[in-house]
Parts: structure tokens; sequence; C-alpha cells
DNA sequence: GCCTGCGGCGACACTCAGTGTCAACCAAGA
DNA sequence: TCTTGGTTGACACTGAGTGTCGCCGCAGGC
């Protein structure tokens, strides 16, 4: 099965890396499908079984983000509060993004800037907030449909790291994104307590 | 030009009741824009002479809420804090919503309960965030582009809105929408006392 | 009265995303 | 070798959305 398996993470790699290619380059709505797979040398039908649809080659790599932001909430020790978990949980996606602006920005910039793109990113930010608030249910023993805290504090955060990204990508990147969610995080924590001596050290 | 203003006006009706009526009944995917102009019996391509796509007929009728709350805003008096404003901005739409469950209930559920319509709506709310940040800034005499304050003010109340309606949403209509609001705002103001230096006298 | 321009409409053809179906192919394993 | 499961390409189809064109009705001017 080896063998199989990795022929179709070939075919996968080479329609998703034609596909960004071309939508960067051209953008999004005058790149078609059909130009996708003459480029990568597949059927349109094969297209559609890789990926369910256009906007999914471009969302699924920022939704991988989502997904290790939800990955990393989960392992935060319980004695964090909710607030400094979710800075913590959001500190790896920051890593992944202040890594190589010169891949995050270009992507940023295309979701942000096509409607179809920025509307499945808003889903993807949406779906991210349930999973996040269910998990902080789970920690502090509340039930995430009676209770407006997890889901508040999911949204107050996942706002945090949005503005902060904004303001991040207006700058073309210059400024540290580390700092500017530390900033986006205390001006929404006015008086409360995310500012703890060590309590980010693992 | 009255008469032909009035005339269109009656087509526009016209389609849009039919539109929501087969929607709600049958779900927006399963009703297409083929049976939509055939009970308000029009042509298909006058459908799309009055609305920009399928998703709009439905999306219109709730994005006047947002027009409201954004002018609603920018009539506050100055000497209230941005929350205060932000609160009493909202109020508007609560009380649209609040008056008539019946109504705005299976509206809710229809567009929550549909990607494609969830998604426009999140657009929307991404829009109006957008605005009332800009508004917010003006207030304060700050640049939206340098702070983060009023961005992160309007996300946060934005946030709060929308995890208070969901609530009442799943509470059927029952219970205080305007309390659940204030209960809302409330947990992400701890201290209240989230005004930003340059905010003054109230 | 008649003519003329203009706006809205229906009909038609077209593009493009997405889906179902089927036959061909290819790698195993019996 | 025969078979079986999985992948692919070809083809046809639906449905949203757009461009174009000719038609009709309703103004206004003569």
């Amino acid at each position: 099965m080896t063998i199989a398996e990795r022929k179709r993470q070939l075919v996968r790699d080479q329609l998703g890396e034609a596909a960004l290619r071309l939508l960067a380059g051209q953008g999004y709505e005058q790149t078609t499908v059909d130009q996708i797979v003459a480029a990568a040398g597949v059927s349109r039908r094969t297209f559609f079984r890789y990926f369910k649809s256009k906007e999914d080659v471009v969302v699924e790599s920022v939704s991988d983000l989502g997904a290790a932001i939800r990955g990393e909430l989960a392992t935060r020790p319980d004695h964090e509060s909710p607030q400094e978990a979710l800075r913590a949980a959001f500190a790896v996606a920051i890593e992944q993004m202040a890594e190589e602006p010169a891949k995050s920005l270009p992507l940023i910039r295309l979701v942000f800037g096509t409607p179809a793109l920025h509307r499945r990113f808003l889903e993807n930010q949406s779906v991210l907030q349930e999973e996040l608030a269910a998990e902080l249910a789970r920690r502090e023993g509340l039930d995430a449909r009676d209770d407006l805290g997890p889901a508040l504090a999911a949204g107050v955060a996942l706002t945090a790291f949005q503005v902060a990204v904004e303001s991040w990508t207006r700058r073309d990147g210059d400024g540290d994104l580390n700092a500017l969610v530390d900033e986006a995080f205390a001006l929404t924590n006015p008086g409360a307590a995310t500012q703890r001596p060590s309590a980010t050290a693992d």
C-alpha cells in the first residue's frame, strides 16, 4: 500500500503546487480548474477527487494552522487560565507564520483579497471557535451549551489573533507578530491576569 | 419614474417572497433558481437582474441589520465609552430580532444551517467589524490602521453579540435576548474599565 | 394623432464549477 | 493466468451566473 499512497501523495502535491502558483500569479477568479489540471498533467475529474472544490486547494493549507492551534490547546496543563492556555495555543501558529513571511504573506493576501476564499477562511475560523470553546468547556468542567464563557473566551482570542495578523499584514510583515498578538491579547483582557511572570515556560 | 420604480419594487418583492418561502420550505441547496422564478412568474435572467446571486436573496434581509447597527453607532453621543456606544448600537438589532421571533428564528436557522449562507453571513459580519472599527476610531480620534483598539473593541462586541444570539437560538427564542447580550458584554468587559486612555468623561 | 428613444424583459447561448457513471488500466495476490 | 481493488480519463449532465440581442411598452417631443 505504501507505493500506491506515495503515488497518490505525489499527484496531490503536483496539483497543489500548480494551483498555488497559478492562483497567486494570475488571481483566483481568473484561474480555471482546467488551467490547473493542464499544468499538473491530470484530468479535470481527478482534481475533484483530491480536492472537494477549487477553494479547498488554498484553504486546506491554511486550515492546518487551525488544527495545530486546537491540538496545542488540548495539551496545555490544567493549571493555566483559559486566557493563558489560548495565548500559548496561538503561539504555535504565530511561530509557523512568522517563520517564513515570504510564504505566509502572499497566501494571506490571496485569501483576504479573494471574497470566495475569505468566506471559507471565516467559516474555518467559526468552526475553530466552536472547537476551542468545547475544549475550554471541558477544561473547566462547564457545558458549552449553557455557559457563554467558553465560547466568548474562544471568540475573543480569535478576534485578537485576527486583528494582530491583519495589522502585521498591513505592515508587510515588518514588526514582531508575537508582540502584536501580545498587545491584542492584553487589550482584550484589560484588568485580568493574562500576564503571569513565568507561565509560558514548559 | 415613480410608476416604473413601483413596478420594479413589486417584482422584487414577488421574487424575494417566493424565494424565502421555497428556501425555508425545502432547503437552500434543494431549491433551484428555476423553481424560484417559476413561482414568481418571471424569467431566470430577471432574477439575476434583481439579485446578484441566489445567496443574496436571503442575505440582503439580514445585512439590513448590520446597516442599522452601523447607523445607530454613528449617532451615539461622544461622551459614551466605546463599549457603551456599541452596546447601544446593538440594541436596535436586538429589538428587531426579539420583536418577531417567529420571523427571525427560522431565518437564523436557515442561514446558520446552510454553509453557503453562513459564509456570506460571516463575511457581512467581517465587513461590519471594519465599519464599526472605523467609526470607533473616528470617535476617538485614532487611526484604525495604527491602533488595534478600535478593531478589537468592534470584534469583541460582535463576538459577544454572536454568542448571545446563538445561545438564544439554541433556546428556541425562550429567555430574554437582551439579557443574554448584557451577560455576554459583561463577560467580555471584566472590569468594565476597558476605555482606552484617551477616552474621557461620561 | 405619430415617431423616437429608453428601460425592462425574455430567449438564447455560453462559461465554469461540481457530480455521476463507466470503461480502461495497473498493481498486487491466489 | 486470472482476479480483485483502487485509480484514472472520458463523457454527459446539472446548476449558477453572464453577455447579447431583439421585443415591447411607455414616456416625451413634433
